[in-house]
DNA sequence: TTCTATAATAGGAATAGTTCTTAATACGAA
DNA sequence: TTCGTATTAAGAACTATTCCTATTATAGAA
């Protein structure tokens, strides 16, 4: 064997990368976290940031930095962008044509080399603006 | 007088914005409070974090929130979006047509109340570019 | 199956960026 | 000039994340 798999295939990697799965909406490190001690109560919090890093080195999941501060993880690796809900922090998917980043001018970008151009979208979620319509 | 200006007009506050005009290219606040401390020895980062706070609430500056963890604070309170270089974490201006809130379609983003699109390009800025191809 | 080297873990300390707390200060209306 | 109170300096607290270290448990070898 030349290729040497130095990674582990261990009980909290398996159920980390499930519970980012299962969970679905874009949840946080601590939602997570919350998820998986259901499961193996003894987890710790850096082991579920240390495999979030690694699965998402590995390409199985994505990191997602939107308008707050936190990073939500999102099981569809595919392109596409978000949204975050203002008052409940709620990130959702958008289909959005993504910007193309070789018709960009190169004047209009400060001549900067273009590595990623993302959406960063932020609203009030049906559920938030209903809420907000009956408190009035 | 029936309004009354609760809002005092303190040396620190003037200093404070004057140094997001003059540093021009999007200050995070522990460099507008260097440049603070060149005139005001004594301030303290609380007090330019409060300050900018207030100046955001007035309208006379801008927060602008990039790929990575810190506030960059610009005089450009203008319509415009922005590039950050991923090696020195400069931020610059970017002249793309900003995408129309009302012509959203209500399903691709996921019904929410769009309040806001921000786009958020990473790239590499050209001095970056050039150190870069003088390692090679 | 048992042994063993070491990757991964739990727990907690450390870090970065920002916000909060409090006694002291200084702005500005009278 | 006086005085009420908004603002300040200093540092503690907070939040999200990363780092550290002794201990544990996985996977390949025997």
């Amino acid at each position: 064997m030349l290729e040497v798999e130095l990674r582990r295939n261990t009980k909290q990697k398996r159920v980390i990368l499930q519970s980012v799965e299962q969970l679905g909406c874009h949840p946080t490190a601590v939602q997570i976290y919350s998820a998986v001690r259901k499961v193996l109560p003894r987890t710790s919090l850096s082991t579920v940031y240390r495999n979030l890093g690694i699965l998402v080195d590995q390409g199985k999941i994505k990191a997602v930095k939107g308008a707050g501060t936190e990073i939500h993880y999102d099981h569809n690796t595919g392109e596409h962008n978000h949204i975050k809900c203002k008052i409940c922090g709620r990130v959702c998917d958008v289909n959005i044509d993504p910007v193309d980043i070789d018709t960009l001018d190169p004047e209009a970008v400060s001549n900067f080399i273009v590595l990623e151009v993302r959406m960063n979208i932020l609203g009030i979620c049906p559920e938030c603006a209903e809420q907000l319509e009956k408190e009035k």
